[in-house]
DNA sequence: TTCTCGTTATGACAGGATTGCATAACGAGA
DNA sequence: TCTCGTTATGCAATCCTGTCATAACGAGAA
């Protein structure tokens, strides 16, 4: 009987064995990129503001280095820019995942091609 | 400053979504084979029988094939030993996970080299 | 000056997932 | 019949994760 197997694969980067940066605070960093604001960014990636804070906090305390500017109040009350070394980083961790998935996909493919009892 | 980072990178098989297979699961397996028992193979790898055979379980309900043949009693208490569909999955599971971390690890090095900064 | 508004910033709590403890069942050999 | 180490499993405790509530903020409007 063949089931409909699927292999999946994760990349992330540790300092100190914490991890600090993934796939989905890629998408978060891109999302402040896009919006302006913390806030906003994370609706768009469907998780809570909390959650946001809580990934850029560890981020920036873990890496040492400051990836959001952040400013409160203000008429429209505030928001959120990447800053420079973010966007670095940010270049260099796309270059990385990139490919990594096609190979791993492929590599499935030809060992699991057919099936479980293949 | 450069922190002491580090890529990670994991496979793992789902079947309808759900986790399967993984590298915890293969060492498990692995330690089976070694001991021909469940109970010791979880304290070689350092997880409770409990949770050892919990993964047996999903993973043979899952995949829709039996990994384990179980015995219990007898003088020794029991023991258990792998099918031979669990060698063949097993196999082909190492041949997946080869070669995959190399290649991440190498492209780090590349892009990731001179460190956070660099 | 005072008020408004949407955002950043956190603490507190709840619910779910995970882990580990306790205990039963088992059966070959002494 | 008794022993022994293993498989098998329910259940309680613990740990995470995500959610909710709420404070602080400050530029501009009134």
């Amino acid at each position: 009987m063949t089931k409909d197997m699927k292999v999946k694969s994760k990349i992330w980067i540790e300092v100190d064995g914490e991890p600090v940066f993934g796939r989905g605070r890629r998408f978060l960093l891109q999302a402040i990129d896009r919006y302006g604001s913390i806030s906003q960014a994370a609706k768009e990636i469907n998780i809570s503001y909390r959650k946001a804070w809580s990934y850029i906090k560890a981020m920036e305390e873990r890496l040492g280095i400051k990836l959001v500017n952040r400013h409160t109040g203000g008429r429209d009350g505030g928001g959120a820019t990447l800053t420079d070394e973010a966007r670095k980083f940010l270049r260099r961790y796309e270059m990385l995942e990139e490919g990594i998935r096609e190979i791993v996909d492929e590599r499935f493919r030809e060992i699991f091609g057919e099936g479980v009892n293949g």
